[in-house]
DNA sequence: CGGGGTTATATCGGATCGATATCACGGGAC
DNA sequence: GTCCCGTGATATCGATCCGATATAACCCCG
């Protein structure tokens, strides 16, 4: 599913200019699909010159024109198509893992580092995810509701994965690299 | 991280041809790095023509001719670097989790394929972790074991939370779907 | 009154994705 | 026996996406 469908899907909550999407893809998104203003802006031109959304550009003193998009019958029709229509693939890329991977290269005190910082992350992002709850205070329809709760049941599986396999990984290369050094058998 | 330097540091396992290291990204680094030919052949090319791996032409009856790829202890040292210094991002494309924050539109049977196929996809990608550490027989580095793991906890927390709460997701979407059919009020 | 954060737009080059093309062998279906 | 599909192997091409960068003026804090 590219930029254009999903932008499509924002402003099916309402009508919102590029960079109110833009921070969309940065909340509620945030753990499932990012996008940046290269993707968003010339999207939101596409869609507009196709007619699945509407633009009426608004003057503000001193600050450059804002156009604040909505979406039209047929683009609600376009987007419920492609959205039943797409096959629900998950892509990860993860650099954390790549490391991990190959950890072995590394010494062991630099991946200490990075499992305690990676740590960290996912606690932010938990605590993310609960405020963004408290704040709706039971406002939040089932479907996002349930992606909020995909997110901290994964995120909160790999937190407790890092806190309680990383020492045991930071060991073992401990345990190598000194086999290494010390006894050159 | 790019592909030529994923590259790379698959080559530090031992030499292989594109096709192979394509096997790898399909196999132990599926489920945190996908990379396809059309990343994986210029990559190679790219890396030869700066001498960080060597190539040999062996001819093949029939076949086109296999190119064996072998990294260089320059090459060795420039995926070292290049793994030290990476901040390790981790992003999520999930067409799964836009479908199911926008479930509303769609009829709650198509909902339920949905979560019912994705369980699938789980069990198999579990299953898939399982025999490849039954294979290896305890063989697995520290490293790889780690990541084989993450994936282990992750995959089976998402497997846990649709099979939990994708009932749940359903009957609410029915429900609200009933009422606006059944009472317009 | 200077510096950083926010609101707001947009472009550009490089990286990546997915589909497609080619070729030949080997093995199972019919 | 022969036809077709899967496997091994290379490679390109267009469409899309990512990250960095540019511009510009506001507001608030120190």
């Amino acid at each position: 599913m590219d930029v254009r469908t999903l932008c499509l899907g924002v402003l099916t909550l309402g009508e919102a200019t590029g960079y109110e999407i833009k921070q969309v893809f940065e909340g509620a998104f945030a753990h499932f699909h990012a996008a940046g203003f290269g993707s968003i802006y010339p999207a939101l031109a596409d869609l507009a010159a196709e007619g699945l959304v509407t633009v009426t550009e608004v003057e503000q003193e001193g600050r450059p024109d804002k156009k604040i998009y909505r979406i039209t019958p047929e683009g609600l029709t376009r987007f419920t198509e492609a959205l039943c229509r797409t096959r629900p693939r998950e892509r990860v890329r993860s650099e954390f893992m790549i490391q991990m991977f190959f950890a072995a290269l590394l010494p062991p005190a630099r991946i200490e580092d990075a499992l305690k910082i990676k740590a960290g992350e996912y606690r932010e992002i938990l605590a993310d995810l609960d405020r963004r709850e408290a704040e709706a205070e039971g406002e939040i329809p089932p479907g996002p509701r349930f992606t909020l709760e995909f997110g901290r049941a994964v995120y909160g599986a790999a937190l407790a994965h890092v806190e309680t396999r990383g020492p045991a990984l930071v060991e073992a290369l401990a345990a190598t690299a000194a086999r290494n050094d010390g006894d050159p058998s």
